[in-house]
DNA sequence: ACGCTGATTGTTCAT
DNA sequence: ATGAACAATCAGCGT
């Protein structure tokens, strides 16, 4: 094991609460979850015909650990893939940044 | 140097 | 259009 998250994610189970405060907010990548879920969105729903968000939605969690290290591998190399991706924004989101600094400053 | 928190991402479903 | 369980994330900031 790596390193082991002392911490219960910040144990806030409030909500989609956003809105950051930044001008450019460089919204980081999507996660394993998320390419996970586009792949068995479908097919949860398929075995589960007839299930709610709410069942749909636990069912693809317990799944999504369900799946092996090896099989989470392309949602999580996806969510790395799409880090980059974010990467790219976080970068021009600083230039911009110290551009507008300059842009003060002048 | 170290750790934490907050912000974010997408699905489905209903309203 | 948005919220809420479901899970991951991970970058920036503060002490």
């Amino acid at each position: 094991m790596p390193k082991a998250a002392a911490k219960s994610r910040s144990g806030k189970a409030e909500k989609t609460r956003r809105q950051k405060k930044d001008p450019n907010a460089p919204k980081r990548g999507l996660s394993a979850y998320m390419f996970f879920a586009n792949e068995q969105r479908d097919n949860v729903r398929e075995e589960n015909p007839g299930v709610s968000f709410g069942q749909v939605g636990k069912i693809l969690g317990e799944r999504w650990k369900a799946l092996s290290d090896k099989q989470r591998a392309p949602y999580e190399a996806k969510a790395a893939a799409d880090k980059k991706r974010y990467e790219d924004e976080k970068q021009a989101y600083n230039q911009a940044q110290a551009d507008a600094e300059e842009e003060e400053s002048s």
